[in-house]
DNA sequence: CCGCATCCCGTGGGATACTG
DNA sequence: CAGTATCCCACGGGATGCGG
């Protein structure tokens, strides 16, 4: 496995796994993507580690139960590592890992889409709910 | 320094759509866009008009509640079209809107990085559960 | 064939209280 | 500070049946 090509390995790894079946692997990593608070923890990792409370912080509306569910599961993919100091108060830094970085620019993109159309997202659901004309 | 640049108009949009705020509209589209089925459809779409039974044989797993739903939020927010053809039996076509192509390439990419990382995750997901030493 | 309506259950996820 | 542990409700979402 370790002579074939990057190119290659890629090719194969597309053909074997396919998000559009229900029971694909990658089908259930695309659900835990897809999850409401991991773009908004990956976005909020692009600059360096930061701590619970920090995230916490930062992502308004997260309950610190789906907060840590979330960031466990993040962690379990290998998104992100936990680094515990412990001191006094326990400090708990989380940081993304090479794997988790390669998905920030996409998620990042995702986010940054939902800021910019937002406007035209809003004009068309009035238009819709106005009963719009053909 | 008298018109603004790119980076500065784009500096703008966010200070006045801000996803990690839980009330901002653009958090809610966000959360929209993280629903389960809607990179599988848009995915789905990529390649033209499709059927609803269509995309109901192609998306394995989905509910018909869920997709129509998803369907119907999807068209209200102006990512795609419902054409219905009065036929016998009734034909429904649902196509992408310029607005849902321009999201199209991100959701694919999501997708594509799914299917081609998900046996690193699956790694890091063994040695999580095994325990990993360090 | 398309998809709305209804029923209903499992669980996602919030609020609160407690520990190291 | 950074969780874990409970409780509990709302709602996501499946199954079924009907209607255009």
């Amino acid at each position: 496995m370790a002579t074939r090509t990057e190119a290659q390995r890629r090719t194969d790894e597309k053909a074997a796994y396919d998000a559009y079946l229900a029971e694909c692997p990658a089908r259930r990593l695309l659900d835990r993507l897809s999850d409401k608070w991991v773009s908004l923890i990956l976005t909020g990792l692009a600059d360096g580690p930061r701590r619970y409370s920090d995230l916490n912080r930062l992502i308004a509306g997260v309950s610190q139960k789906m907060l840590t569910q979330t960031l466990r599961t993040m962690e379990r993919d290998g998104l992100l590592t936990r680094t515990v100091t412990a001191s006094v108060p326990v400090r708990v830094d989380y940081e993304l890992t090479p794997l988790g970085r390669s998905l920030l620019p996409l998620m990042a993109a995702i986010k940054e889409w939902a800021e910019t159309h937002i406007e035209s997202v809003t004009e068309a659901q009035h238009a819709y709910d106005t009963g719009v004309p053909r």
